[in-house]
RNA sequence: GUGGCCGUAGCUCAGUUGGUUAGAGCGCCAGGUUGUGGCCCUGGAGGUCGGGGGUUCAAGUCCCCUCGGUCACCCCA
């Protein structure tokens, strides 16, 4: 064991673990461009109460996992424990013009404890689109990563959806729920018994059998959704069923933080554990901008997380990088100067080419090449250097009517960049 | 924050009722082949047995503490 570690709950990622990560956020990158969203790129750390007002005084997010420090300057700062607020506070303090799309990777950080699919620093890929109310708005935020789950191959992925009504209708559905709890108290969950007072909605998406057969009996969001809030939902829905995208409604969909308004969605993947199966989240947040001080700004997004898409992906067999191996190993036995000016050629040539170093053997220097993947090796010995040539030695089958492992020609130097560049393209 | 399980080489793991100098496979390095990778053979490097304390003539092994990993709860991406 080394004298230092990472820290718990965060980890190292090199390669070739490390392109695919690389992979899925420019997979992503590209199609959030390609619906008109652009990158916005904000500080890791924000003041702390943007959090507590943003994402909610009560929530667990804000009460027991931020990471929070003093700065030299006497600034309360937090890391950021989620995306959404930042973001709505750069559009705040900046102002493009509306609509504003935008999209992110980040890293994202809570103090929890570790768990398969969950870390204290962990990444997010997400959206936010701030203006429109129009419902179609939340079809394309869905449809986005919809686009991003077929792009991947990834099958089993549900998406679950639900209206959390708005200022119109959820007070008054949140009295009629809390007077049902207060004739039920006594049969929730340890938990709740005593504190489904502070938030009785989180009461809908407890787990524990207690409450799940309370609820059971409940009264439900959906028949106390205003006018406006139903023809949102009726409207959304209908969007989705339009471009081919299944959905489940699900009435206890309650997601954690406090800004959601209307719609609400997560995409859960079967291939994961129940308890950390949501890969992706999000929902409407139209009280949030002004909460935080700006105009009364309709918004949209969601975040979904790297780790556990790639979880998913690997449970499900799903590929993400093909790897991008050195195609071309520069075996030099002779000085070393060869070795150095014909990569730097290849590479300048825009070819993959990689070599030893400290005056290797041959046959340490093939063994390298061989490990490098590369599909073939240029020999500098003696003999070439003298004839100003180089042998190329095929190290794997080339493809159809190519010359076979083991195969070898010579190649002026000078020709050589050209004639690699053509045997691997 | 609470609970279960687990810490021996870079990786995966053996290590008997406590008993010489802690092992294997894979990987790495070198040689077998003074110009040829993969397969094979031979050799080599690599370990504060997670850390600290205790019991004992003797601790990888038993006890306590601690750190770390992992899984679950809570909650969330």
């Amino acid at each position: 064991m080394s004298a230092f570690q990472a820290p718990t709950g965060t980890r190292d990622v090199l390669a070739p673990e490390s392109s695919r990560f690389e992979s899925l956020v420019a997979r992503f990158a590209r199609l959030a461009e390609l619906a008109g969203y652009g990158l916005v790129v904000s500080p890791m750390f924000e003041d702390v109460a943007l959090f507590s007002r943003g994402v909610g005084e009560a929530t667990d997010v804000v009460t027991k996992e931020m990471y929070v420090f003093e700065d030299k300057g006497g600034r309360t700062i937090a890391l950021r424990p989620e995306g959404t607020a930042p973001v709505v506070r750069a559009f705040v303090q900046h102002r493009p013009v509306l609509p504003w799309k935008a999209w992110y990777a980040t890293p994202c950080f809570r103090y929890e404890r570790p768990q398969a699919g969950r870390y204290r620093q962990f990444h997010q890929l997400g959206v936010e689109a701030l203006g429109p109310q129009d419902a179609d708005l939340d079809v394309e935020v869905v449809a986005l990563f919809e686009g991003l789950r077929r792009s991947l191959g990834l099958e089993g992925v549900e998406l679950r959806v639900n209206s959390m009504g708005d200022a119109a209708c959820l007070p008054g559905y949140r009295a009629v729920l809390a007077s049902y709890l207060s004739d039920h108290g006594e049969e929730l969950c340890a938990d709740h018994r005593t504190s489904w007072s502070r938030n009785p909605l989180r009461v809908l998406d407890c787990k524990k059998q207690a409450c799940v057969s309370v609820r059971a009996g409940a009264p439900l969001l959906r028949d106390a959704l205003c006018d406006a809030c139903e023809a949102h939902f009726d409207r959304f829905l209908s969007g989705l069923g339009s471009l081919g995208i299944r959905w489940t409604r699900d009435d206890f969909l309650v997601r954690g933080l406090d800004y959601y308004t209307r719609t609400t969605f997560e995409f859960r993947a079967s291939g994961l554990d129940a308890a950390q199966d949501t890969i992706c989240g999000g929902g409407r947040y139209n009280g949030l901008v002004e909460e935080l001080g700006g105009p009364p700004t309709p918004g949209i997004g969601f975040a979904a997380g790297v780790e556990r898409i790639l979880l998913a992906c690997a449970v499900e067999g799903v590929e993400l990088a093909p790897e991008r191996a050195t195609e071309v190993f520069v075996v030099d036995v002779v000085g070393g100067g060869s070795a150095r000016d014909l990569t730097d050629a290849l590479r300048r040539a825009g070819v993959a080419a990689d070599r030893a170093f400290d005056g290797r053997s041959l046959k340490s220097q093939l063994k390298q090449a061989d490990r490098s993947g590369a599909r073939v090796a240029c020999i500098v010995g003696p003999e070439e250097e003298a004839a100003g040539v180089v042998t190329v030695r095929w190290m794997r089958e080339s493809g159809a009517g190519g010359p076979g492992p083991g195969r070898q020609e010579r190649v002026a130097r000078g020709d050589l960049v050209e004639a690699v560049a053509r045997w691997t393209r």
